[in-house]
DNA sequence: ATATGTGCAAACTGTTTGCACACGA
DNA sequence: TCGTGTGCAAACAGTTTGCACATAT
């Protein structure tokens, strides 16, 4: 894997804050720093960092993914209001009978639904 | 919400048997029993069981969405080889940093991620 | 030098939607 | 009857891909 500009500033990106972007914010956001970059490289290169266990994605019921430069395991929490994506620490075991039943688990995602603090008071 | 034949036949379709379909899955399968049936319709209705509450969804990897008649809390686990999804029983406290910052949980979907103990063996 | 990445645009795929008609309550 | 659901087809959005060119090694 080869190291190009648009790769890089790709996941500079990613890891520069907490926060989870889609595809097309990611592409907005590195289109700063690398003015004619495409769309499609950005999903390319997302394809390859994913592979590579460099980001992580999350999957809501909204639409697009949202990619995730901070790798270590953690659980992630949708607001049903104002549809941020909030990091909690996961203190999971995985369920032993995973295990008994011969099956090899390789990672795995946790994702609670709610409402945070402020939707829940302000009733959003 | 009205009780028509649609809706009652994909209620019925997805409580059958404990797997997960696709929307064109399931669209396949009940045209059998309803004819004319429209892959619009099969969506409409996914979308109102699931507000209701009387199915649930499972965002895999793939680029569709999986959906569940069987409702009681489970976790999923699937398999990067044949790309079927196991049930699993989930047992797992929501992280207590999630309810101390005021979080308000309504729902969580736990996936696991690996092979299957047959493509383990099989090295698929 | 050469294999791999890139930009661009077109293609693809799952999902949503507008409309006229059908049907459940 | 009247409001909601349906079938159909077209529209949509996110993502993928083929191609010719560029670039990292």
């Amino acid at each position: 894997m080869r190291d190009t500009v648009q790769k890089r500033e790709i996941l500079t990106f990613l890891r520069a804050k907490r926060q989870h972007y889609s595809a097309a914010q990611i592409y907005d956001a590195v289109r700063t720093k690398v003015p004619n970059l495409s769309l499609g490289t950005v999903y390319r290169n997302l394809g390859h960092l994913l592979e590579d266990g460099e980001i992580i994605s999350v999957e809501t019921s909204d639409k697009c993914v949202y990619y995730d430069g901070f790798i270590q395991d953690h659980a992630h929490f949708v607001c049903d209001g104002c549809k941020n994506i909030f990091d909690f620490p996961l203190k999971m075991d995985i369920a032993s009978e995973v295990l008994d039943a011969g099956f090899s688990v390789e990672s795995e995602k946790v994702v609670y639904y709610g409402k945070c603090k402020n939707c829940r008071d302000a009733r959003i």
